[in-house]
DNA sequence: GATGAATGAGCGTTCATTCAT
DNA sequence: AATGAATGAACGCTCATTCAT
């Protein structure tokens, strides 16, 4: 069974993610998906550890949805516009996937557990531009600064969604927008490989 | 007088930006500079808007940084490029800054006090582009995209810190790296200004 | 179970009735029962809840005791003597009740509350003096204003005890003089039961 | 000079009249008034000894209203009908007064200082009374209970005022209404003198 | 006479956690 | 697996009071 299990994870993805870690009580989770507050003890020994649960539950969706993108066959530019893709959709679906992320690596905390599951990653795309663009390596486009600048740009318009629908007047997460901000992504993309390719 | 009043900012300061605004207690700050707990309620009535009056202070020091910058003379991308060298300058000497920023945005609190201060510079940062290169308006690199990717890049290097830490093996917030990343950061401006010129 | 309970509703009924609300502290109230202070809001949310359950518990017994005196089948006059000598012999029972009420209704605090109970009771006290002498309506013996004074007579003799006992040099609690003064209130119950019957 | 004194004594007297004495704070008058809360201090003391100095002022002018109705040369019970008609005439003008009296006697606070003025007047009426009708000395109208009686039924018009007006539906502090419980009481007062007659 | 700054003690309340059942 | 009762520590905040000016 365990069906409380899953409940109390649910409940504390949606506190959680709203609220933040620590203006997230353990009562509130318990009273959303109508268990008792000692359960969520039972069942996670601790608040921090049922984060950590709730961060990890996201970890293994995206990287069922990034692994494949990523290891794919085709010419690395194209597989490059797939992970901005399929990234954008990924928060797009776990909206508050990327405020949480926001929020815990700014306050410094549970940041271990974001980076084992960063590093793994980053040395795969790092590896695999340079393998690309052996050229570039060191130069002002080198791989780091170029993932995580690429990282900011797709995240920032997640994030700070609140800020950019009072500065733009629009909800920058409605279908459109979101199409046009990957669009200009793609662009930024393309002039980077472009400017790699003429290094070469 | 009101000695005390500017050593509670600057221990609210410290905390704020290091802990966070949750995980920070009044005591702490108390504690930290040496007053009685009670002198920040008298000086700041909550705890609420003593952070409130952290931030106006940051807003304050960033607007004489900027707004020089952004009202000189010279041609617009050369203006640009001076806009996001000041802001990597004016992070890396405040460096909690950018931490705060991130935190309470993405926790969606005291988001009206910080887009109360992002829309005017916003919105001189949009004309000047659109007026500097009219034919893109609407485009894949209309303004207000360029301008959230490009504060989403410059200060996601400083709110990731730990995590790019954790990746590189190197402190991203070393003068070296910033350098670099400075470098990193003009040359994407350098490939979208020139790309705009083509479109022109 | 739920001992704890109870055992709070004692001690806060004994200071509260002691010291008020307002100069009562929930810490006193543990301490006293030998609980912990978060027990008393798990149990009654806030200390304005808890003052309200002792007051419940009072009307509870109060009621108890007076409405069968009311609904006797004896004579009005009877009837009235019983309640004046019922409500002396449970304000006398339960002493801390009378200044809790007049401390609280002079605050103008819980008045709700009190007025909510006392309504009822007061109109079917004014309707069955009104049957008993109909000719007494609206005159200076008319019910409601009988009906106060008698309440005021009775309730004075608790609630101005530490008064009395200074001015007399005798406690006013004691048997003897409690029974005196039930003697004295009778009399003027007498007095005006015959000058009724005279304007009649 | 001392204009500040005055206009304390005058905000204290409305705050502690209107809230009790626990749920005023010297910052509350201090605002009232419009003067700084560390100057009542400078004036007072400590916040009981400014409780102390309202207190005072209102036994100052009641006695200047009650003594020359008490030692007047006409008949007994003329006098005590007109010391009725003072005190309520009194209390009315002074509205707060009744309930501070109410709310800190039962409180058991400041009872010595409020005794201290009650106690000659008390004793002042019990001889007058007792040497009017000797015979009822120690009866059932003895002259002790019949002050606590009538000095109960005065107040506790005033005092319970609120219960009263949700009791009755209009306002007991109203002129009318105030008339027609002054004629109640002299009412009261006439059963009980005639009683007094027939007895000796 | 009057003030702004500062304090120590205490307030009601909330917290994550524990435990017996 | 699940609960109601209970706890110790800490929370933001308010209090009457003090003091230097």
């Amino acid at each position: 069974m365990a069906k409380g299990r899953e409940r109390i994870l649910d409940a504390a993805d949606e506190l959680f993610g709203e609220l933040g870690f620590d203006a997230t009580a353990t009562r509130q989770i318990a009273e959303l998906c109508g268990v008792n507050k000692a359960l969520i003890h039972y069942h996670f020994d601790t608040k921090e550890r049922l984060f950590h649960a709730v961060l990890e539950r996201y970890y293994g969706r995206l990287e069922q949805v990034l692994v494949p993108l990523a290891a794919g066959e085709g010419p690395v530019p194209e597989r490059m516009a797939g992970l901005v893709d399929g990234y954008v959709d990924f928060l797009r679906d776990n909206h508050r996937f990327s405020r949480m992320l926001q929020r815990e690596i700014a306050s410094g905390r549970h940041v271990e557990q974001i980076v084992a599951h960063m590093v793994p990653a980053f040395g795969v795309g790092v590896a695999t531009v340079e393998a690309a663009f052996p050229a570039t390596r060191g130069g002002d486009l080198a791989a780091p600064h170029l993932l995580v600048s690429f990282f900011g740009m797709v995240v920032t318009w997640f994030a700070y969604a609140p800020v950019v629908r009072g500065l733009l007047g629009v909800d920058p997460l409605a279908p459109e927008q979101l199409e046009a901000h990957k669009r200009h992504l793609l662009r930024m993309l393309d002039l980077v490989v472009d400017a790699l390719d003429e290094d070469e």
